[in-house]
DNA sequence: TGTACATCAGTGAACGCGCGTTCACTGATGTAC
DNA sequence: TGTACATCAGTGAACGCGCGTTCACTGATGTAC
């Protein structure tokens, strides 16, 4: 009572199946990798026959697609709850780095699925295609997790980056976040006394990165 | 004639089952993924009972950790290389990361196996492992990979970096390079008018992240 | 140089398995009158 | 309120497939004498 849970069913019907497949896809996904999912198993942890599931997805593809794109939303979630927050804005700045390898580290189901290397089908959804559009410039409002980002640097540097796109910033933030939560995620960050957790990690380097690019640095080097 | 060809095969017995297999699963890989490759078929591209490969391997994941360790070598040679040839440190170490965003570009099914989230097992191998080694500080001679990276940031910068570790500036620029190199791969770096190439993005972060951590630079902010 | 023999790297057939997907079906639900 | 019927979401059995792996085997190679 209370929470919904996946595998109640009541009756012939579940009810929630659609919802019920991408819930257990999700925690299928986190635990064995997006290569172990399969569609036998998390029909039968649904309590229903893996042919149903195609009442609700064309395949074992397309369920796949719709948890990334979930993953999104989520991401995109969060990534607006941190922005939006209390704090100057460097400090919520800071907050959408932390947010995003919390997400990347609580849901390795969705990440994974976000950003495994997709079939041979188009890229109908990624970061920056329909859920995440790069916009080309500012002005309409930021539904995607990156226009999220482009919208925070502007933000928390109003001054701007010396002519610098704050595109082109946001692509340097959300690549160093990308690759430490897949690296931490692999087991492939090295931990031991001195070296510093991923979040020192990302924090440091965002400021470097954002740092690096503000007026009167870009001269020396 | 002249250079060896993995499909060559002449009588009986193959001579180099065991390279041949290991160059066939890169190309496999680079083109299918990691999850498309299969013994069997790369059996029978290098023109040999699938059984034939129990004599060299244990199996699948001996195989695939063959070719991991292969493209860790590979990788470290490139760097190495890189960091050996002429020009100012800065130079060198500029093309370091050129060589490292060439090697994910060039060798894909290396890269992959590489950072492939491996399986249950051990991970014997991997970047920071036997092959690649972190030093509990400078001294010994630099084996892999990543240890270059710290020799060639102590080299470029002798001046230190105010305090800072080397080794955390290199697990920045690692990063960096790993993201960018990841999200080119899978076709998530968006392109356009006004948006950087992967190239540019690596050198103005490496930049930036080095630059940030100089001494004088980190009382800002 | 020739023969006997040990060693090794292949063969080929077979295995058990579990996958994604299909199909005709049936039980449950909702709606019209 | 009750009945007839359309719609929908499940069932369960079966499919073809291709995978990784095993096994007893055999052809080729190299070495001792």
């Amino acid at each position: 009572m209370g929470h919904w849970h996946p595998f109640d069913r009541r009756g012939y019907h579940h009810g929630n199946l659609k919802e019920a497949l991408i819930e257990v896809a999700r925690r299928f996904i986190a635990e064995r990798g997006i290569g172990g999912f399969t569609l036998a198993d998390a029909a039968k942890l649904v309590g229903v026959t893996p042919a149903a599931l195609y009442r609700h997805f064309r395949g074992r593809e397309a369920l796949l697609a719709e948890v990334a794109g979930r993953g999104f939303d989520d991401l995109a979630a969060r990534l607006a709850r941190a922005l939006k927050g209390p704090g100057t804005p460097l400090e919520r700045f800071t907050r959408m780095g932390e947010a995003y390898l919390a997400f990347a580290e609580e849901e390795p189901g969705y990440y994974a699925a976000m950003f495994a290397p997709r079939g041979k089908e188009e890229d109908a959804c990624g970061p920056w295609g329909a859920r995440f559009a790069v916009q080309a410039d500012g002005g309409e409002e930021a539904h995607g997790a990156f226009d999220l980002l482009v919208k925070a640097l502007r933000e928390t540097f109003p001054e701007g980056f010396g002519g610098v796109d704050a595109r082109f910033i946001a692509l340097e933030v959300w690549a160093l976040s990308h690759g430490i939560a897949t690296l931490a995620a692999a087991g492939q960050l090295p931990t031991g006394p001195g070296l510093p957790s991923k979040h020192e990690l990302l924090r440091a380097g965002v400021l470097a990165l954002v740092h690096g690019a503000l007026p009167g640095r870009r001269e020396a080097l």
